[in-house]
DNA sequence: TAATGCATGTAACTCGTTACATGATTCT
DNA sequence: AGAATCATGTAACGAGTTACATGCATTA
């Protein structure tokens, strides 16, 4: 694509030229959650275990470096905590007008979504090699994992039902939530229907 | 979890105790592609190109170093190449029936699929920072790029039929492509249904 | 008082991609 | 002659997780 006249000096220059990187969008998957008022690093790692965990999840190794960042580039800005409730040390952040402009740009920014590795059905490919009895019980061990998401769906719903929000908020997690269901669905009639097909094939 | 007494010590060992992580499937997939016969780095690549891609990808900058390791584990063994019609450089392996074990022991490993991140869902999780008729734009881009992968599929179904290989190989191909298919046509009624809330939602 | 939960934070490590480097051959 | 394709390989970097470190508060 790029002429390069010489290799040598190219590589000389690498570290200056190379920096801002694609980056993931752990970021706003932060910002968002300080913009919906869960204000605190553990707050944050919690609510994602109750809302998004099914289609993004984040770790502390992640979110507390990130909070830091995000202060930096005036994003949020940092609560000096007052003597919560039990003296307990809580680090409190809220989200700046910058902050919520940048979440908006962002949401505004299509998604080119990657296709997401799947060892199922790597295996499955290259299924030929084992017996079809073998293949079947993976197979069937992930339609039983399908099945407990689905209860997990359930348990969101509740949770979005209890939570205070507007019903437009609502209507979005709501939407969220479809999408899991109807793909769990769709990949629970798959298994069934290649758990038939392995039976037909040599035991 | 572990009883660490000392804090200082244990942080000296970290080197010595931590060595052998979970490691991802590439090597797998790697092994699998020289179980069907495509024996160079560059014939592996092509062919995930064409078969696994929507499930599955790998680099030449993972493929050619794990070549590598796969040779010093026993797993497959370097051919020296007889003088390549043309001339060109060209470095084949083959799979040794140890390697083979491997990949129907893998083969036999209950998969436990992790939830993929996925960066649409998130955006819409946050919808209400912003427009509808903006996330309905980018709800429509997807549907846009799932039906181009229907289109895709298609492509794949006709070059498994062209493939010469044994019926239940076929059926195990077929499986894959029909778990795409299952998948992308549950997400294309979900974009439609989602974009029809929107539509119900303010302006 | 011992375990569990709340709460924050960092260092080391894993895994993999991107960009680069290199060079032959075939197509236009 | 120049572009595209064949073909192999490495260094640097990005993005994130895991394991560890720490300490207070609550519960059994």
């Amino acid at each position: 694509m790029k002429t390069v006249p010489d290799g040598k000096k190219a590589r000389a220059e690498d570290k200056a030229v190379r920096s801002a990187g694609p980056e993931k969008a752990s970021r706003f998957a932060i910002l968002g959650m300080l913009s919906l008022g869960y204000d605190t690093g553990y707050e944050i790692k919690k609510a994602i275990g109750v809302s998004t965990v099914n289609f993004w999840s984040e770790s502390y190794g992640n979110i507390y470096p990130m909070l830091k960042r995000l202060v930096e580039e005036g994003a949020i800005r940092k609560l000096d905590s007052v003597a919560e409730p039990g003296g307990r040390r809580k680090q409190a952040y809220r989200i700046t007008p910058h902050g919520r402009k940048l979440l908006k740009e962002w949401l505004r920014q299509p998604v080119r979504l990657p296709a997401p590795d799947n060892e199922l059905l790597l295996k499955l490919f290259f299924g030929a090699e084992a017996q079809a009895s073998e293949m079947k019980v993976i197979v069937a061990a992930r339609r039983a994992e399908l099945d407990r998401q689905l209860s997990h769906f359930a348990q969101i719903a509740s949770y979005i039902a209890s939570r205070e929000a507007t019903p437009t908020q609502k209507a979005y997690w709501m939407a969220t939530l479809r999408y899991g269901k109807s793909v769990a669905r769709a990949e629970i009639a798959w298994c069934e229907e290649t758990e038939r097909m392995l039976d037909g094939l040599a035991p």
